[in-house]
RNA sequence: GCCCUGGUAGCUCAGCUGGAUAGAGCAGAGGACUUCUAAGCCUAAGGUCGCUGGUUCGAAUCCAGCCCGGGGCACCA
C-alpha cells in the first residue's frame, strides 16, 4: 500500500511537474489522514511554485487515479498532502498484515538483507555477541549485549537472511593467565584431583572469586605478577601442545568446561536462542599471529619497539599493538584471526559485531588494517555498540574488579521488586521485564536499569504488554467465532485497525536499521490505542461484535509477534 | 591534547536521512465508572530541545565553535 501510494506520487510529480523526486510517505497525525507526504513542499524551491500549488495540482491528478483506494486527499499546512484510504482497503491491508495461522510468515525489507549479493540465495548473516570470555563472571553488561544480539539476529532472520550466532570468547590471555595463577594458588599447586571439592553448583563463584584474587594480585605485587605472566604464556603453550593430560592443563580445561556450563545455563535461563557457535579464541589466534607476520612482511603491520604495531594515524585512527614485545598476540591479532575465520569457513554476505562501546576504537583499528589485505570480508563486517547497563541511583557496574553487578544479580533484583510489589510476577513476567526495559531504549547510549519500574504493571513496561495480550485473548476466549474483516468502521474501531496496518512498516525500519526500541514504541502504542477502544467500545454481545473481534484477534496476534520478536514471551493468560 | 559518545518536562526515555501544535511513561493534580481481566480510560499542568552562531521558506533534527557527562588513546580485553 505504502509502495503502491509513493509510485502514484512519484508518477503524478513527473507527469505534472516535470520532475523527480524521492517520495517517502510518513504516518500522520490521525486527524490529517492515513499517509502524508510533504513532496510539494520540497518542490516548492526548484520549481518556484507556492507549495500549497503544487500540492494541489498532484492531488488533482491522482484523486482520479487513486479513486478505488483512496476515499480523498486533503492538502493542509503549509502544503502536506494528506490521503485517507477508503475503509474496506484498509480492512483489505490488515488482512495483509496480520495472519493469525502463520506469524512468522511475515515478509521484510532491504534486499540486501534478504539475498546474497547476486539476489539469488537468502543472504548469510553472521551475528557475534555476548562473547563471554570462560575464567571471568558474567557481568551486567553481559546481560545486555546478549540481550541485544538475541533481538538483533532474531530481526536479521525476520528478513528472510540466513543467520549464524557465534560466541567468541577470551580462553586465552592475560585475564586467564591471572585466574590460572589464583586457582593454583589455592589449590595448593597444581592438582587437578582437588577441584573436585568445590561442590557444583559453587563453580561459577569460585571461579570469579579466583579471578579477583589474580587481578588483584597482578595489579598489587610484583612477584605475582611475574609469575601470571609466565602462567598467561603456558596456557598458550597448552594450546600449542594440545596438551590435555598434564597437570596444569587439567585444570585448565577442567575450568574452561565449568564455565562454558555455566554460560549455556545462563543462557537458558534467560531464554535466548542457543548459539550456532563457539569460537573460543585459542582457535582463531593462531591463524590471527600467522596472518599478521605475513602482513608484517607485506608491509601493513611495523615494528616498533619489539611489538607489531599497525599506524592507524593515517587513517585517522591510532597506533595499536597486534603482536606485544614477548611475542603474544593481543587482542587485535586474536580479532584478524577471528573474522579470517569467519570469512574462511562462512563467506559471509555480512557479519555483524556486537559489543560495547568502549572497544569501538580499538575495532575500527583492527578493521582498518584488515582492509589492506582482506578488503571484502572487512567491508562486509559492520560493528554495532552499545552503552554500559547502570542501576537506578547512578551505581557504575562494568570494571573487572570485584564490586561489579553480575548479570544474575540484575535478575534478582527484578524478582525482588517483583516480590515487593505483592504481585509475585512468573519467572517469564521477570524475564519480559528485563527484556523489554533492556530492548525499549535506542541502542548506543547507556541504559539505566530501574527494577521497580521494569517490573511495574502500569507503564512502558514488558509487564504491562503481557497483560495488555492476555487481555484480548481472554475476550476472545469469551466468542464462539471471529469474523472475516470489516467492510466499514467506526471511528474507535479505524483508529485501531490504522495503528494495526502501521506494524509491518515498523518492523521493516526495525529491521533496516537493526534498532528493536522501534518496535517497543509500536507496541505500545497499540496496547494504548487498543485500550482506548476497548474502553469506549463494547465488544461481546455488540451488534459489531463480528467486526470488533476481528480487531481483536488482530491486535492480539500482533502483540505476540512483536512481544515474540523482541524474544519476549506472549502468555494467554496472567 | 586528539578521537568516539551522549546532553529533549522533576525522573527515565522516544522523536534526529529538516516540515503541520516537540511526544510517552513515572512522579504530582483532577475526573468518570452497577458492564467483556481497572495492570485500564478521560482531563489539565509541566519544555530557553546544553549554549552561540550559520545554512534554509522552515532547525530538536544539518554545519561550525564552545560548555558539561561517559568512553578510548602501545604492548589488558
Amino acid at each position: 500500500m505504502k509502495q503502491q501510494l509513493e509510485q502514484a506520487v512519484r508518477a503524478a510529480v513527473r507527469d505534472v511537474y516535470a520532475a523527480d523526486s524521492d517520495v517517502e510517505l510518513t504516518r500522520p497525525d490521525e486527524q490529517f489522514g492515513d499517509y502524508a507526504t510533504n513532496v510539494a513542499l520540497q518542490l516548492a524551491g526548484r520549481l518556484s511554485l507556492p507549495p500549497r500549488q503544487i500540492a494541489e495540482g498532484l492531488a488533482g491528478q491522482m484523486l482520479e487515479q487513486l479513486a478505488d483506494v483512496v476515499q480523498d486527499i486533503t492538502i493542509a499546512g503549509p502544503g502536506f498532502l494528506n490521503f485517507r484510504l477508503h475503509d474496506a482497503v484498509l480492512g483489505q491491508q490488515l488482512r495483509q498484515t496480520v495472519r493469525p495461522d502463520g506469524a512468522a510468515s511475515r515478509r521484510s525489507v532491504a534486499a540486501a538483507d534478504r539475498t546474497d549479493q547476486n539476489g539469488v540465495r537468502p543472504a548469510k548473516v553472521l551475528v557475534d555477541y555476548s562473547d563471554p570470555n570462560p575464567f571471568k563472571p558474567l557481568h551486567a553488561g553481559h546481560l545486555y549485549t546478549t540481550l541485544v544480539g538475541d533481538v538483533l539476529a532474531r530481526l536479521i532472520e525476520r528478513s528472510g537472511a540466513e543467520v549464524v550466532r557465534l560466541n567468541y570468547g577470551g580462553d586465552v590471555g592475560l585475564h586467564v593467565g591471572r585466574c590460572m595463577w589464583a586457582i593454583v594458588q589455592y589449590l595448593g599447586g597444581e592438582h587437578p584431583n582437588k577441584l573436585h571439592d568445590i561442590p557444583e553448583g559453587d563453580r561459577p563463584a569460585w571461579l570469579g572469586a579466583r579471578y579477583v584474587e589474580g587481578t588483584t594480585a597482578y595489579e598489587e605485587d610484583e612477584t605475582a605478577k611475574q609469575e601470571i605472566i609466565v602462567t598467561n604464556k603456558r596456557v598458550y603453550e597448552l594450546h600449542a601442545t594440545n596438551d590435555h593430560d598434564s597437570p596444569f592443563a587439567q585444570i585448565y580445561w577442567t575450568c574452561r568446561d565449568w564455565s562454558y556450563r555455566y554460560f549455556d545455563t545462563f543462557y537458558e535461563q534467560l531464554e535466548v536462542r542457543p548459539f550456532d557457535r563457539y569460537m573460543p579464541e585459542s582457535e582463531v589466534t593462531p591463524l590471527g599471529l600467522q596472518t599478521v607476520r605475513e602482513q608484517l612482511e607485506k608491509g601493513v603491520y611495523e615494528e616498533s619497539e619489539g611489538a607489531v604495531v599497525f599506524k592507524g594515524e593515517k587513517y585517522g585512527l591510532h597506533t595499536r599493538v597486534f603482536i606485544n614485545s614477548a611475542g603474544l598476540p593481543t587482542y587485535e591479532a586474536k580479532e584478524v584471526g577471528l573474522l579470517l575465520t569467519k570469512w574462511r569457513d562462512y563467506q559471509f554476505d555480512r557479519s555483524i559485531i556486537i559489543t560495547a562501546n568502549e572497544q569501538d576504537q580499538y575495532m575500527q583499528v583492527a578493521l582498518n588494517s584488515i582492509e589492506q589485505f582482506e578488503p571484502v570480508a572487512a567491508s562486509r563486517t559492520e560493528h554495532i555498540t552499545h552503552g554500559v547497563v547502570k542501576l537506578q541511583g547512578g551505581v557504575k557496574m562494568s570494571s573487572r574488579r570485584g564490586n561489579i553487578v553480575s548479570a544474575l544479580d540484575i535478575i534478582q533484583a527484578a524478582r525482588q521488586a517483583g516480590q515487593e510489589s505483592g504481585l509475585n510476577p512468573s519467572e517469564q513476567t521477570i524475564l519480559a521485564a528485563i527484556k523489554y526495559a533492556l530492548l525499549k531504549v535506542r541502542i548506543g547510549g547507556d541504559v539505566v536499569y530501574d527494577p521497580k519500574e521494569s517490573i511495574a504493571l502500569e507503564g512502558n513496561s514488558g509487564p504491562y504488554l503481557q497483560y495488555a495480550h492476555a487481555r484480548a485473548r481472554s475476550i476472545l476466549a469469551k466468542a464462539q467465532t471471529v469474523g472475516l474483516h470489516a467492510e466499514t468502521y467506526e471511528p474507535g474501531e479505524r483508529s485501531l485497525a490504522r495503528k494495526l496496518t502501521e506494524y509491518d512498516e515498523v518492523i521493516d525500519k526495525a529491521v533496516a536499521e537493526l534498532m528493536p526500541h522501534y518496535i517497543c514504541t509500536y507496541l505500545y502504542e497499540l496496547a494504548q490505542s487498543f485500550n482506548s477502544f476497548y474502553e469506549h467500545n463494547r465488544v461481546i454481545g455488540s451488534e459489531r461484535e463480528q467486526q470488533r473481534l476481528t480487531l481483536v484477534a488482530a491486535y492480539a496476534d500482533t502483540l505476540k509477534d512483536g512481544l515474540e520478536l523482541l524474544g519476549i514471551a506472549a502468555p494467554d493468560s496472567m
